[in-house]
DNA sequence: TAGTATTAGGATTTAAGAGTCTTTATTGTT
DNA sequence: AACAATAAAGACTCTTAAATCCTAATACTA
């Protein structure tokens, strides 16, 4: 279901970010609310977005009425923030194959090829923001919701 | 220590594809002397080579003086055909986001910024072959070596 | 101030990839 | 023909990401 790319908590992080963007007024987002309506696990998600608001993209608020918002500008929130902020930024500069001493030095059979394609995977993430939302919100429920079951074979 | 973009699987199959790949003489290559020359799990490696068997990338041969060696020559076989045989090649056709209904029509927000990184990473896979090795062999047991521990934090 | 709705956070369980072990089948050698 | 060396294959264990469960802390409301 999720791509090699990304961890699951990552894509979640980010649908989750889009969903909490799509709101308009200043209101908080109920994360209950949400995650029923993005097939999300309720308390999974809100470890996510506990990681985003300990980085400071979101703010979230107890008690009634409470739940989560954005902390800046949807247009001021990259996805690289994002993933970094759950994942880490390692994927962006590490070997592919998992070699210590890759490096322009000593590279790996790859290394140049690789370098590339990932440099240009870490700007297309750093460029993209919160405030894109592809044509058109009318459908954006319907994109931002993950299936009820997963049908993806394991990966091995 | 690997990265977030193979599986573990994948990444021992490429650097064991290029360690065979280096044997000019037609020999087989014992698959136990290769597993402790890259400090990869001799059973692992084994699982995983019979996956390249059965995908004709490579020949296998019981009993003494036994082992596997390439089906084709080297400049034949791409790191994309070794993933595909390995793991598939899902990861180069699907949404990142992981959302069932993404496709041109119905695209979640960075539809098309992804499918052009995914291309690139795609073809520069299919580009690759076992006949590159960097800039020369002399030091390519050090590029294709594992370390014996890893010392990467887990995932999330 | 009491009660309730909500997020925070830790503990536990589950699922899948990664890795190990054992047995079997095949092939070369003596 | 017997033996040894090797890959094949299945069963099992380990580790970690993913998911769930439970309690605490906080904030709104009556």
């Amino acid at each position: 279901m999720t791509s090699m790319v990304l961890s699951k908590a990552c894509t979640y992080g980010i649908l989750a970010s889009f969903y909490v963007a799509r709101e308009k007024d200043a209101a908080f987002v109920s994360i209950r609310e949400m995650s029923e309506d993005l097939n999300i696990s309720f308390h999974f998600l809100t470890k996510i977005l506990q990681k985003l608001t300990g980085h400071g993209i979101m703010i979230s608020h107890k008690g009634p009425k409470g739940g989560i918002s954005l902390a800046k500008k949807p247009e001021k929130i990259s996805l690289l923030e994002i993933i970094a902020a759950i994942y880490g930024d390692e994927i962006f500069h590490e070997c592919i194959l998992g070699l210590p001493g890759c490096g322009n030095e000593k590279p790996c059979p790859i290394h140049d090829y690789w370098a590339s394609v990932r440099a240009e995977m870490e700007s297309m993430f750093a460029n993209r923001t919160l405030a894109e939302t592809a044509d058109g919100l009318e459908q954006i429920e319907y994109r931002l919701k993950l299936p009820v079951m997963s049908t993806r074979p394991p990966r091995l």
